[in-house]
DNA sequence: AAATGACGTTAACAAATGTTAATTTCTACG
DNA sequence: CGTAGAAATTAACATTTGTTAACGTCATTT
């Protein structure tokens, strides 16, 4: 309970907008979790509400489709909160798996208990509303980045925002996460690299 | 201030996660805004951070791209929120125009008084919870669809959970905000339409 | 009634992607 | 060191999409 937290815990204060002496309550109801790589974090159909901050490693969402290829929905990584979004939004079985990539170390709060130390402590409200507009953003960059650009450009521009996490991770789940089958991926480099080199 | 807003606020009283009698400041901040059909409500470089609740009408955002197109982002009608998220979630100008495609009614509030009323009434903090969760729900299935549908079975999806949008709307909106060109779908369209005859 | 302009469709060609399968490269493990 | 398995590349072909331009339709305007 609550370990080596001090990243996500500087992270908080930064924000100001919470006094740190009212956040002790918040940090007991958080617990310290560790996988190895290839390890699941949450199952298609869990019911569990769980958030986390990344401290170190990478978690992969991904959903199975009819024909059971997997479509990578979005990578994260140290310094970012992954959420199992149908569980805590839409109040239903997890539709989608999350899985780490390589050895990895979160801090993790069941929102349930979120919103009972929430209730107790209103004054930690803006949290919830700050992790929330953050994962908006990121999903709005998203959005903008599928209907403005092309595979081509996504991919670059990819390389260009998280070009280290393109370098950690094997192409095939970058090629599905942008769209593509992993054989236009190569394509895609492989045009990229001609003409790059003329 | 405050005139039509009785959907806006049966909806808000379903959430019963605030005592109705607590919404009276909420609802004293806000305003009733109508724009006729092609008006624009946010323009690219505007700062002000607005919030609205759709009483009638369909609002659609859309990005200028480098070329001069337009690339739809979504559509929002009665029922739904808009919020311009480049000043509200990033404090920035926006990139991104919103318009009227139809003539529109609005309950708007200005998210700076929105943060002045919760912080003097924090019971009312969960609707702001509320709209963000409802916003990046909305987000998550649209990047979903990009992972893994193609543009054709997005375009079915469309009109399946959507249908009455897709015939209230010139094609060229649906279009670009499935990531792909007009000519494309009207390809697609007489492409499901052979199959469906056959 | 004629003219204008926006929108959707169609055509023709180039370019990119999907699909399947073979091949190579890399990695992990015995 | 060698082997097995996963991942990436390449090839070949079908399908889809992008691009440009022409054409038809419809609504509005003059």
């Amino acid at each position: 309970m609550a370990v080596s937290i001090e990243t996500l815990q500087s992270l908080l204060q930064q924000l100001n907008t919470v006094p740190p002496a009212d956040m002790a309550p918040l940090f007991a109801a958080t617990r310290e979790v560790k996988l190895e790589a290839g390890e699941t974090y949450i199952r298609e159909g869990d019911t569990a509400r769980k958030l986390a901050y990344l401290e170190k490693g990478i978690i992969r969402a991904y959903a199975v489709m009819n024909n059971g290829d997997e479509a990578t929905l979005f990578l994260r990584c140290e310094g970012q909160f992954i959420a199992s979004h149908d569980t805590i939004i839409r109040q239903r079985p997890s539709r989608f798996i999350y899985r780490a990539l390589e050895d990895t170390v979160m801090v993790e709060i069941d929102y349930d208990k979120l919103e009972g130390v929430l209730r107790e402590n209103p004054r930690l409200e803006p949290l919830r509303s700050y992790f929330l507009q953050l994962m908006l953003a990121e999903a709005l960059d998203s959005i903008e980045a599928f209907v403005t650009l092309s595979p081509e450009e996504r991919y670059l521009q990819l390389l260009d925002s998280r070009g280290d996490i393109v370098n950690r991770v094997p192409d095939k789940y970058i090629a599905s996460m942008l769209g593509v089958t992993p054989v236009s991926l190569s394509r895609i480099r492989k045009r990229i690299h001609s003409r790059g080199k003329q």
